[in-house]
DNA sequence: TCTGGGGTCCTAGGACCC
DNA sequence: TCTGGGGTCCTAGGACCC
């Protein structure tokens, strides 16, 4: 039977900024994305949380629940840096490491721990190391068991810095203390389609014949039937895999009918999508756009390229047609409702590393992509700019608008 | 001037081909 | 009474996670 660890970083956002700003340390602190209007709040201090701020709360509502909230622009370079440093620290006590997002990862710790005795002293090794080598204020929470699915669910019962145990003779009265939305698949989508069932706990859903699940949700509905039994047979996939999809969507700085603010955006969210691409040495054989208007319904579609492409310009051209065709346009002004957030993404990737001259016949244009990249891989993405993104900038500075100019 | 931004996977239905 | 059937590609949309 495999021992399963689940590590959850505390606030990671907020705890990070703690640890490098004193200043913030003791203090009720909200991150957020790299613009504090129009936000929400990506992480809050346990100072934040005591004040009734929550994960996903909008920067005007935090701030009008907790007047003192401090919001900080997030800050991804350092949270990779850390993200580092604790992945080394897991590497010393499993034998697989499946990172499950920037501050949650898997370990399993079978071969290496031997007994649930021998992974409960690892966890708190692993406490003691993060403390030691990622800073005091960086601390997790820890849950084991038998499986990915009921160490995740442990990890969650004890917030900050906890560490839960369930053995596998555990896991049946365990999960009955849990709600159907404490397990890690069940969102609240789910969680209503089962309620209209009259399935409102575990216990209902283990009770429930398989096939029933089958018919509603189809081989989901098999997934969730195994998961009322505290069952997941999918092993911690300690390879790390490549990226399938590159997106950017962004949020305007107010809702519009501007056909030229949109394209000026548009072009930003472009360039960086085909940045990340020509970095990686792959191109994008599918291109997915996205609209989401004033009253927030969306809506989007996409579109299998002829060949790949991994050029912005190209990028951009592309994802202005798909959304030319879905907007209602007249006269360089939309109509109907204001558009609030587009996105594009890139999708069915080539094999990285496999771009023969980045995608675009032109050879100096292939020069001039690859000395701009370099100048972002050693700068940063603020090394340059397209002139065309320029004057909007100004003008958006000059009424008033914060917003980052870095795209 | 309530509601970000980054991903993953699945299903359904139509087109198309043999 | 009528409609083939199976596989694959493509697009739209929905669900989940952090």
């Amino acid at each position: 039977m495999p021992i399963i660890m689940h590590v959850d970083m505390n606030s990671y956002f907020a705890s990070v900024a703690q640890q490098l700003d004193p200043m913030l340390r003791g203090k009720p602190i909200g991150i957020t994305g790299k613009r504090t209007e129009r936000s929400v709040v990506a992480a809050a201090s346990k100072e934040a949380k005591l004040l009734g701020v929550k994960t996903a709360m909008s920067t005007w509502e935090a701030k009008r629940i907790c007047p003192s909230i401090i919001l900080v622009p997030g800050n991804p370079e350092a949270y990779a840096e850390i993200t580092h440093r604790f992945n080394k620290i897991f590497d010393r006590y499993a034998s697989a490491v499946q990172k499950f997002s920037v501050d949650e990862s898997f370990l399993d710790v079978t071969d290496t721990a031997r007994d649930y005795l021998g992974a409960i002293m690892f966890a708190q090794m692993i406490k003691r190391d993060l403390r030691k080598e990622c800073g005091e204020y960086i601390t997790a929470s820890v849950g084991i068991g038998p499986n990915k699915l009921i160490a995740k669910a442990a990890s969650d019962m004890m917030k900050p810095d906890g560490l839960v145990v369930v053995r596998p003779e555990q896991v049946i009265p365990f999960l009955n203390s849990l709600k159907l939305k404490d397990l890690c698949g069940i969102g609240p989508r789910i969680g209503r389609r089962l309620e209209t069932m009259g399935i409102t706990t575990i216990q209902q859903l283990r009770e429930t014949p398989p096939v029933i699940l089958e018919d509603e949700f189809k081989s989901y509905g098999l997934w969730l039937a195994e998961a009322a039994w505290g069952r997941d047979a999918s092993a911690v996939n300690g390879k790390e895999e490549a990226p399938k999809s590159y997106g950017h969507s962004y949020t305007l700085p107010r809702d519009t009918h501007s056909v030229k603010m949109i394209q000026h955006y548009l072009l930003g969210l472009c360039d960086r999508v085909a940045y990340r691409m020509r970095r990686d040495g792959c191109a994008a054989q599918q291109l997915s756009v996205y609209v989401r208007y004033g009253n927030f319904s969306g809506t989007g579609t996409q579109r299998r390229m002829k060949e790949p492409i991994a050029d912005g310009l190209i990028v951009y051209k592309t994802a202005w047609a798909m959304l030319e065709g879905l907007l209602d346009i007249s006269n360089k002004e939309i109509h109907g409702l204001p558009v609030r957030l587009i996105g594009v993404s890139a999708s069915s990737l080539t094999e990285p590393g496999s771009t023969p001259s980045m995608f675009t016949k032109d050879r100096k244009m292939t020069a001039v992509l690859r000395a701009l990249d370099k100048a972002r891989t050693r700068h940063g993405h603020g090394a340059w700019t397209r002139a065309s993104l320029i004057p909007l900038d100004l003008k958006e500075r000059t009424s008033g608008f914060a917003y980052d100019h870095e795209l």
